[in-house]
DNA sequence: GCGATGCTGCGGTCAGCACCGAAGCATCAG
DNA sequence: CTGATGCTTCGGTGCTGACCGCAGCATCGC
């Protein structure tokens, strides 16, 4: 047992601060090109180079060459489910490496996670669709129910489109901020391009942060969240979470 | 953004094949001592002493003196989350540098994840219990159903017993192998705990790994898994590697 | 054709850290 | 008490790997 187990391997692949950087600049989901790799990681294109062609070897990144440009991506959903799961942990560290600038306000309420909606924001689309019942369990996690199947079409979104080789169209997701579950899976893709195809939120320069203009958080909420009827959502309890 | 984001911390303190050795054991849920997880590790015991200091420091471990020995386990779920999701990724490595031997087979049908049951069986659990409409989705992720609560309370479990400061009774993890999702959470806890207790399985050595017996099997099902009336339910996906 | 840009491969340097030997404390058995 | 066990701290060694300067290709613009 001299070489460890995989997951060794792996967790030193993600384990050195530069390619850490790489990767959690790729968890926007955007695909970048190996020089603006490099300077997000404040290294050498050479020194770049190299640790790309290591998280290339392992399979967590996919690279499409274009021109004399090479646009890197995750490899798909579950490495990013991963790194999620390291920056939960990442909180035991110490109250505060991390300084808590503006900036992680927004990263706090709304993110991207690899191709969906992540954050604040995220939880209250996922306990949106439940509490509506578009979204019920099922044995493969999360399905879309019938009602919630015409709901989504009226919104141009066909969940049965997005069904993939048995994969489930979404599922919940630990949300690293909020300690509770947000969608994930096709249909959270979808609906996180609907978000960005209205204008109801953009992107802010590279990084992960999704900001919501106030006309976009209302059509958001108004359609996802928002509960018609009776009992507000209780999603604020990051305020009580920091005593903890 | 010099010393790199916290999850290069973390994922470096994972990424050592002696603190994944004993990373790796400790998923099984048990308390280990330094000294069995410095041969677990194949190192000698001030080594192992040094990386147990470090993954204290980080709060991925507690430690529990008693007497003259350190008992030493996983800090708490998202730990063992986390470490199930960077198993996933092992994969991509290669088909198998896990030598896939019978021991591995049993891993794939039962294991224990940090302290519920993982693996096909996991899966199982997972689907049946909402097959029956015992477990469903709610806002806050999995949640008991009265009928479910009913049955539970039959077998001597209360799943309103194990709620904790907010946190939902159960939830889905995504499983390492079967990549489907399992249930976790204090009542996936208290179902492999029943599991135990009742003779139907029992852990190889300090692996992670359970083993059933014919009847503790027979018994599983019928509780949870069969579907006593209709359609039969699909977890034979892998029934190659199960070889039941 | 030319130079500029984007990326990768090669050598050499240097720091970090995993490792063990030796020693020091606490606990337990007798 | 003495000896044995379990664990930790300290010092020193050795090796892996991250880094950059330099050079070599491919692509784009002109």
């Amino acid at each position: 047992m001299k070489h460890g187990p995989d997951i060794a391997v792996i967790a030193a692949l993600i384990g050195d601060p530069a390619r850490a950087n790489m990767l959690a600049a790729l968890m926007s989901g955007m695909a970048l090109t190996a020089g603006e790799l490099a300077r997000e990681a404040g290294i050498q294109p050479q020194t770049a180079s190299a640790h790309l062609a290591r998280l290339l070897a392992a399979r967590l990144l996919l690279v499409e060459v274009q021109g004399r440009h090479r646009y890197y991506r995750l490899a798909g959903q579950d490495v990013a489910a991963a790194l999620e799961s390291l920056m939960a942990l990442s909180d035991r560290l110490g109250p505060s490496r991390t300084r808590p600038g503006p900036r992680d306000a927004a990263l706090r309420l709304a993110r991207t996670c690899y191709d969906h909606l992540a954050g604040e924001l995220g939880v209250t689309l996922h306990a949106g669709l439940i509490d509506r019942g578009w979204v019920v369990a099922t044995t493969d996690g999360l399905a879309v129910s019938p009602i919630g199947r015409q709901r989504f079409l009226a919104e141009g979104i066909d969940p049965e489109a997005l069904v993939a080789k048995g994969r489930p169209v979404c599922r919940a997701c630990m949300d690293w901020s909020q300690r509770r579950p947000h969608l994930a899976g096709p249909l959270a893709a979808a609906i996180l391009r609907l978000i960005l195809v209205r204008g109801w939120a953009q992107r802010e320069g590279k990084s992960r942060a999704l900001l919501f203009s106030p006309q976009g958080l209302a059509g958001f909420r108004r359609l996802f969240a928002d509960q018609p009827n009776a009992t507000p959502i209780r999603v604020h309890e990051t305020s009580a979470a920091a005593g903890q």
